[in-house]
DNA sequence: GATGCTTACGAACGGTCGTGCTATTGTGCT
DNA sequence: AGCACAATAGCACGACCGTTCGTAAGCATC
């Protein structure tokens, strides 16, 4: 049984992670917050003890989402290169989820902390890498699967995915692009089709 | 002979930038700036009349430095898929320009206001699309003097071309990645050789 | 019923923000 | 030299920020 506390912790940070997702994760603030949620500041406030691991806990948020909603589904649904295709698949539907919500809080954090040393920047960049670790496992079952040559350039294939969803991200957001899913789409489909080798 | 007014908002404007591209377009604050300049808040203010004002002549000057970086130098010494070659050599250079001074602007701005409405946003997404437009002009002129299949999916093409920049700019911001520069690279080598087609 | 702990509130603090207003300084022209 | 006006400083404002503190309810345990 949750503890009343730890309920509406996790209440406020359901909220906080709607609306640092439209605003951005210093857009993000306590007063507006509480207001949102009917409670005062410094009752919001004390569940976290500073603004810093109020973002953290939202990041965490977020990536716990992800994984639910991205990584998990595609792993216990397919594998080799289907795999691949329906993680692709499950992430462009991800960062336009709930459509006015605001997209993938990690992309706007990675830009709006790239500069700013700290807590959060460290904590983006690790879960950065751990994704790009986890795209090259990837690439990695699909070779074993037969689905990709066995001298496929691993890194450069999974920054390539990386890079076709993160300009999708930018033009859906920015540009209202309602092509820019199926451009990273075909995208995908000729870097299946034709990838990176390790010779070349 | 540039009035002494002139003269000054000139001077504010490109400490701005710098500042700008490091802390993001909303983490310049008029006061700081003021400080950095040794002058008055209200005497940097008087020259812009409003924030938002300021930040859109930044977003200005980014726009002219990013093509007297980038894409001028490029027309003017090389053609066909040399000129889209040299375009990006620039470009990524440009991105990693003054090495800790930040990235590029836009993209910064692009993520930092994709979700609030208003002239900035306007203003970005308006250049982001004429330089879209610029990519896919190259591309033209590369199937024009030949070094591309007259089949090429010209707004494909651009896209992914645009995907990359982002992706080694995002990698190599967050995650000092040394190596996104040359799978930058190498993903630009592949599309070229390799050009996306319509009819496929 | 008294005690102690969790939970939340309300008020206040020092600070910074953007933005007006009023002087004062400096420049450029005659 | 003197005048008109552009350019800058100085100051104050209201708003909001994150944070702190004292305190009042709710609730279990004795």
């Amino acid at each position: 049984m949750l503890s009343k506390g730890e309920e509406t912790r996790r209440h406020i940070l359901h909220c906080a992670y709607g609306k640092a997702r439209s605003a951005g994760l210093d857009g993000l603030t306590i007063g507006q917050l509480a207001g949102d949620l009917a409670m005062s500041k410094s009752g919001v406030f004390a569940h976290f003890g500073s603004k810093e691991e109020l973002q953290l806990a939202v990041l965490k948020q977020a990536a716990d989402d992800f994984i639910a909603h991205v990584l998990q589904p595609a792993i216990t649904s397919s594998r080799g290169a289907a795999r691949i295709q329906k993680v692709f698949e499950l992430w462009l539907r991800y960062s336009a989820l709930d459509e006015q919500a605001g997209g993938c809080l990690f992309i706007a954090a990675a830009a709006e902390f790239d500069d700013r040393p700290g807590a959060i920047r460290d904590y983006v960049s690790e879960q950065q890498r751990q994704w790009r670790q986890s795209l090259m496992q990837l690439v990695h079952n699909a070779i074993k699967h037969g689905d990709l040559p066995t001298d496929t350039d691993v890194e450069q294939l999974a920054f390539e995915l990386f890079s076709l969803v993160l300009a999708c991200h930018h033009d859906r957001r920015l540009m209202a692009e309602s092509s820019a899913a199926s451009q990273a789409q075909r995208g995908l489909e000729r870097l299946l089709r034709h990838p990176p080798l390790k010779s070349s």
